[in-house]
This record gives C-alpha cells, structure tokens and sequence, in this order.
DNA sequence: ATGCATTTGTTCGTATGTATG
DNA sequence: GCATACATACGAACAAATGCA
C-alpha cells in the first residue's frame, strides 16, 4: 500500500489507512513505539505535516498515544468497530 | 556577522556560516569545543534546533565531529575547498 | 561508586509562510 | 476565500553519554 498523490484522497487519510493496517496486521504492536513521524514521512514520500494529521485521526480513535521525546505508541492492535 | 531573520537565506545557513567564519578566523581551534549548541542558540537568537541544523552540516563537511556529553569539537580551522 | 549537571540526539507539538486547486 | 500540502522554525520533553565531585 503507497500514497498516490494523485488519487482524489487526502494524502493524510492515505496514510492513516496504512498505519491502521500495520496496527491491525501486526507490523507495529500494542505498547511499543512505531517510527517516528519523520521516518514515516520519509518512508512514504510525504510531509512531516501530513503524517502528524494523520497521528491527530488515529489518536482521535484512542489508536495510539503520543509523547514528545519517546513517540508514538500503539495503544491497541484491534480497530475500532 | 548575525542572523537575518528577514533575509531569504535559511536560517540553519546563516548559522553555518557564522559557524564556519568563526572557525577559519581561529575562534574556535581546532581539537577544543566550541561553545554548546544552547549557548550558541542564546546568542545568536535562534532555536536550538536550527544550531543543530547548522552544526549537521558542518559534520557532513568533517568540519567538527559531535559527542553526546563532552561537545562540538572543531576537527580542522581548515575550511574544504 | 554514586549521584548530578552538562551536552548532544531524538521526538512530538505548534506556528508560520508559500504554493496549489 | 479556503482547505490541503509542504517546508522551515521554534519550543518542550525525554533519552543517552560524558565528566566531575
């Protein structure tokens, strides 16, 4: 799964769709830390900016947390509904 | 020599370049540490992530090595071509 | 040897400016 | 005018390494 940046969708609602299957398939696991928003953003080919608003939809979704200086920990490896 | 924050230049650059002349000129000597990247973000009225922006790129050109703990530590007062 | 301060490294949070549609 | 997207810039919290008392 890529970010196509021509696809009618938002670039951060492509990314949170990705990050939502790696939680849901395993790739990043409850109570540890995924990569860093900068290396998503580096890994995907996008900004900084659109994975930190696709960070504020998982977390609206009590997907993960977030704490400066450690980074984004997955709460929870099962999706919401 | 002081930061533009007006001019076009990037303010990482300017820093490097402060940076730079300051080790050409002998102000910083070669094989001592040069004042710590919050020191020099006080004085030069820029965020500590811009120094260490700055001081990135004068790691790329070996122009000072980093170690956590001890400082910047200017390797030659030789600047690369 | 133990603790503490200093320092760099990493990370997220926020604001701002520019460009685009 | 407005929302998206990107990049720079600044700030704060945390981690790890170093040196010193």
């Amino acid at each position: 799964m890529a970010v196509d940046h021509d696809s009618g969708d938002y670039v951060y609602e492509q990314v949170a769709a990705i990050l939502r299957e790696r939680i849901a398939d395993g790739t990043y696991r409850a109570g540890r830390v995924m990569p860093s928003a900068r290396t998503l953003s580096q890994e995907l080919g996008v900004s900084i900016g659109s994975v930190k608003h696709a960070i504020e939809l998982l977390r609206a979704e009590d997907l993960v947390e977030t704490r400066i200086g450690r980074g984004i920990v997955v709460r929870s490896n099962v999706l919401p509904r």
